[in-house]
RNA sequence: GCGCUCAUAGCUCAGUGGUAGAGCGUUUGCAUGACACGCAAAAGGUCCGAGGUUCGAUCCCUCGUGGGCGCACCA
């Protein structure tokens, strides 16, 4: 016996032995529980889903937390007997996991997202998660968590995607996404608006100017941004403000700069009069607070800066083209010279800045979607206390709802009142994304007149492709319909990329010109696609006379505007005009002859361009100015859709290129894994969940967006109890991260000590909502427990009683007694759980087994095991068996590993996993 | 500015209206037939400061000091 019971437990070994043995079993799937009898059909569920964690890479001791807190509550609820589900994903992380790539791409192969282009972009973007995702998976098994891997989704698989589309198109339907122009929060490094949530403030020593737009101006005003004033449309002051009364309504007309403005006093409550002058210039364009000012006095708005952080035309010809920073001293100097500015004085300002890339923020005015939040609705099917099915609502009332009226308790409790204050201060949600990777925004405008359209399937798709490179093209000489040119090898990689992306789309039909560039770019697809080829001479390049085979340099000194005039024809060419009409007749015929399959069609550059002229109803200017040059072979889809735009009849759509944010599908985890928006049984039985347990980070991100998304989309609270755990952090106190180099791998820690002692360090400290601080030390005491509990177990084993077990055992008193105690420890730490206080559960566990059963009743246990009656033998020993098994069960939730390893060798025919807790 | 939170043994942290606990560390014995990842014993704390409530406070209240954090403003 002692054999297959060493000194020494090797968790290292038997850890993902045990694992493979549980997920074997299938018992993590609560159905399976059922069908074999281990669970009542009848009984109540408890129902969780992991929060999914970023596929940006691999999983930290945050997450072995999380999951050990989760796990610990499902595997007791599952010995229970209750049908425990806890389902597990990942999340795609739109903007992490994008700026992630983004920067291993820069640093190992010095591009950027633009140079591989989007689809390919996005292929190593999935690539990426896909590993990472591998890896997490890797990582969430090692630490023991019993989650139904059937059940496995993922925020961006098929039916989270399409869950999300069904989510946008009714909650559009209800009137709760609209698309607006207003001030949003733009990140000049990524590239993209990010929602209030993900800005952070960081408090830096800044300037406050003071001056006069001109000397004449009468009132003079403050400013930490002097770059921005070239956009002021008015100055507000406070209303009860007795210097400035005299001007409020009246206008002035101002020379600032080098450009003519006017300026009208205003009066707003929101302006402290005790600030600077007490006299603010309103600029709407970049502030969220001017903007609301400049709407509530019906002012115009002049955007100043632009999406790269440089000031635009409409800043004049002194500051255009410059960075906001440089703007700035530029206006400083120039505010002196003229003897306008009046005081400097440092102050300390808070700084916004984008909590992903660290990019500043600029307050942009853009066209975006948004969730409105104070907009009353109906609320058809309520299960919400409170509200009624049927009656009008908010967003906001629903999440004020969810929580006071006592359907979602938080705990610890203080994280309400965190979580009301954050709902009367909120703002409509922006959830466009100008990002990549993530759920296409489900919207498409036609083509023609740019309306959108939502609630819409895509029945085909058309993909206009220019051909690959030739050496015309890289050496800049114009190439038209007379010069019949081949591919160069960049070319023909080129098409084959294309093809690539094309592959995957279903193509039926390839339509070219037939000049040899394009045949051979529609070779290459049709390779790769299978499609059939037909050629159209109507689809060649614009004609190009005289300059065909030209060097575009001395194509301007010819023929100066042979670029640039759309009906020009002095190179005895074709005009772009002619050749727009020409490519838009043959296009309108093969649109209407190949009907419902998906077709690419390979022409040229100038003939592209013209056609889309005709397509999105351009101007000539539009089409040769504003609307970039098409790249060699890059497909520009066009989506056919099962209707047509409602406004104006057309059937040519494009896809809004936006994406959502990625908390919006995270939102709906709760209910997009149960199989929403289908009427699926799981979503009957489980939802809403049982318990949830995220980090009280994410509070705002996604706890109340789930609140908000359950609410909106299913009437319902998407839990019942949220648990706030707090954030592991190192031995300092420091956060865990990778730019400080102080991460630790769950992994390394399982390896060295095993999982059972890692999840015991983790929770052992961790009261509800309190950070906690990682000590390896304490790991290393928990292994050691791991051991005890082991060499208790192997003491039983060697001093079982040589005898052969008697019908009946008597306990004595001792016993009884013995028994009585461990019940009641056992009640107070079922008691610790289901009241959420997993650290006194498991020091209590730890505490009774070490210094109660181990140091004291097995040591008393000694001599009646070595005495003569027989009968005592037999007494002390099935006690010390019944409370070691009472004890391996009481401990399993906490060490699931060496509990059930221990307890397969006394019940050989058992699985902890599912034995019963009572 | 508003709010939350923490301050307990050398370190990391639990905890309680009746003068305190764990892990690691430290000291002293022990190679005691389960376990040296152990056993037995021990040292070590005016439970941040001041005041209040109470028969009694480390715990409740007020103020203060010093950390951490959130939110808002930031012209």
């Amino acid at each position: 016996m002692t054999d297959e019971f060493p000194t020494r437990y090797d968790p290292q070994e038997a850890e993902p032995r045990i694992y493979s043995q549980w997920e074997k079993s299938g018992y993590f799937n609560p159905d399976r529980c059922v069908e074999d009898g281990i669970t009542s059909k009848e009984a109540d569920y408890f129902s969780l889903v992991l929060p999914p964690p970023n596929v940006t890479g691999t999983l930290h001791l945050g997450h072995a937390f999380e999951d050990t807190v989760q796990d610990i509550i499902i595997r007791y609820n599952r010995m229970r007997g209750k049908r425990t589900l806890w389902i597990p994903g990942t999340d795609h992380a739109a903007i992490a996991t994008q700026a992630k790539v983004e920067s291993v791409l820069n640093k190992e192969e010095k591009k950027n997202r633009h140079d591989l282009g989007r689809e390919e972009f996005l292929r190593r973007v999935r690539e990426f998660a896909e590993k990472s995702h591998d890896t997490i998976v890797k990582q969430v098994k090692r630490i023991g968590a019993s989650l139904d891997w059937s059940r496995e989704a993922y925020t961006l698989d098929e039916k989270r995607s399409s869950a999300v589309k069904i989510a946008f198109e009714r909650m559009y339907g209800l009137g709760l996404i609209y698309r607006g122009a207003r001030i949003v929060n733009w990140d000049p490094r990524s590239q993209t608006t990010v929602s209030d949530d993900e800005v952070v403030h960081e408090e830096t020593n800044g300037l406050l100017y003071t001056f006069r737009y001109d000397k004449d101006f009468p009132i003079a005003i403050s400013t930490t941004r002097p770059e921005t004033k070239v956009g002021d449309v008015a100055v507000a002051v406070n209303p009860k403000d007795e210097r400035y009364k005299e001007y409020v309504g009246k206008e002035y007309k101002v020379k600032f700069v080098d450009k003519e403005f006017v300026i009208k006093i205003v009066a707003d409550e929101n302006i402290d009069p005790a600030f600077g002058t007490g006299a603010v210039g309103v600029t709407p364009a970049h502030s969220l607070i001017d903007w609301e000012i400049a709407e509530k006095n019906s002012l115009p708005y002049t955007q100043v800066i632009d999406e790269q952080a440089r000031m635009t035309e409409a800043a004049g010809p002194l500051l255009v083209g410059k960075k906001t920073l440089e703007a700035r001293e530029i206006m400083v100097t120039w505010l002196k010279q003229e003897s306008l500015m009046e005081k400097e004085e440092e102050i300390k300002l808070n700084l916004s800045k984008a909590e992903r890339s660290g990019g500043t923020i600029e307050p942009l005015p853009k066209l975006q979607w948004f969730i409105d939040v104070g907009k009353p609705f109906i609320l058809s099917d309520s299960k919400i206390e409170g509200i009624s099915s049927g009656e009008t609502t908010t967003l906001k009332e629903i999440m004020k709802q969810a929580v006071s009226g006592g359907q979602v308790k938080i705990i610890p409790d203080r994280f309400e009142k965190v979580y009301f204050h954050w709902i009367e201060n909120l703002r409509d949600w922006c959830i466009s994304r100008q990002l990549w990777f993530g759920h296409r925004i489900p919207v498409w405008y036609c083509l023609k007149c740019g309306v959108p359209t939502v609630n819409a399937q895509i029945s085909s798709k058309w993909f206009l492709v220019r051909h690959g490179e030739t050496d015309d093209n890289k050496e800049h000489r114009a190439s038209g319909g007379g010069r019949d040119v081949p591919l160069n090898e960049v070319g023909v990689a080129q098409a084959e990329k294309a093809a690539e992306i094309l592959k995957g789309q279903n193509i039926g039909l390839i339509i070219s010109s037939h000049l040899t560039r394009a045949k051979q770019t529609a070779e290459i697809i049709a390779k790769a696609t299978g499609a059939e080829i037909i050629y159209d001479e109507e689809l060649r390049e614009r004609y190009m006379g005289k300059v065909e085979g030209v060097h575009h340099d001395e194509i301007k000194e010819l023929y100066p505007s042979f670029w640039i005039d759309y009906h020009g024809k002095s190179a005895e060419n074709e005009s772009y005009h002619e050749t727009g009409e020409r490519v838009h007749v043959a296009f309108k015929k093969h649109r209407d002859s190949h009907d419902g399959m998906n077709v690419v069609v390979v022409s040229h550059g100038g003939a592209i361009r013209t056609l889309l002229k005709h397509l999105k109803n351009l101007t000539p200017e539009e089409t040769l100015t504003k609307m970039h040059l098409i790249p060699n072979a890059t497909p520009i889809p066009i989506d056919i859709l099962s209707q047509d735009c409602t406004n104006c009849g057309e059937k040519l759509f494009e896809q809004d290129p936006d994406t959502l944010d990625t908390w919006f599908s995270s939102g709906m985890w709760t209910f997009s894994t149960l199989g929403w928006p289908e009427k699926t049984k799981d979503l009957e039985t489980y939802h809403p969940n049982s318990f949830m347990a995220p980090g009280y980070e994410i509070i705002f991100m996604w706890v109340a967006r789930m609140i908000l998304m359950s609410g909106a989309l299913i009437g319902e609270v998407p839990f019942r109890t949220v648990y706030f755990h707090g954030i592991v952090r190192d031995k300092n106190g420091q956060k865990f991260s990778k730019s400080k180099g102080n991460g630790i791998d769950p992994i390394d820690m399982a390896e060295k000590y095993g999982a059972d002692a890692l999840r015991m360090a983790l929770i052992a400290g961790a009261s509800p909502g309190n950070d906690v601080k990682f000590d390896e030390d304490r790991v290393r005491g928990y292994r050691n427990f791991a051991t005890k509990i082991w060499n208790a177990s192997r003491f039983l084993v060697m001093n079982k009683p040589d005898s052969a077990r008697p019908e009946t055992i008597t306990p004595t008193k001792k016993d009884k007694e013995i028994l009585d105690g461990f019940l009641q420890i056992k009640s107070e730490v079922a008691k610790h759980i289901e009241e959420f206080d997993f650290h006194l559960a498991s020091e209590k566990t730890y505490h009774y087994f070490w210094h109660t059963f181990a140091d004291k009743i097995i040591e008393e246990a000694k001599s009646r095991l070595k005495g003569d009656d027989m009968a005592d033998q037999w007494a002390a020993y099935d006690t010390l068996e019944q409370v070691l098994l009472g004890s391996l069960i009481m401990l399993h939730p906490f060490m699931p590993f060496v509990t059930e390893e221990i307890y397969q060798k006394f019940r050989p025919e058992k699985m902890l996993l599912v034995e019963r807790w009572d």
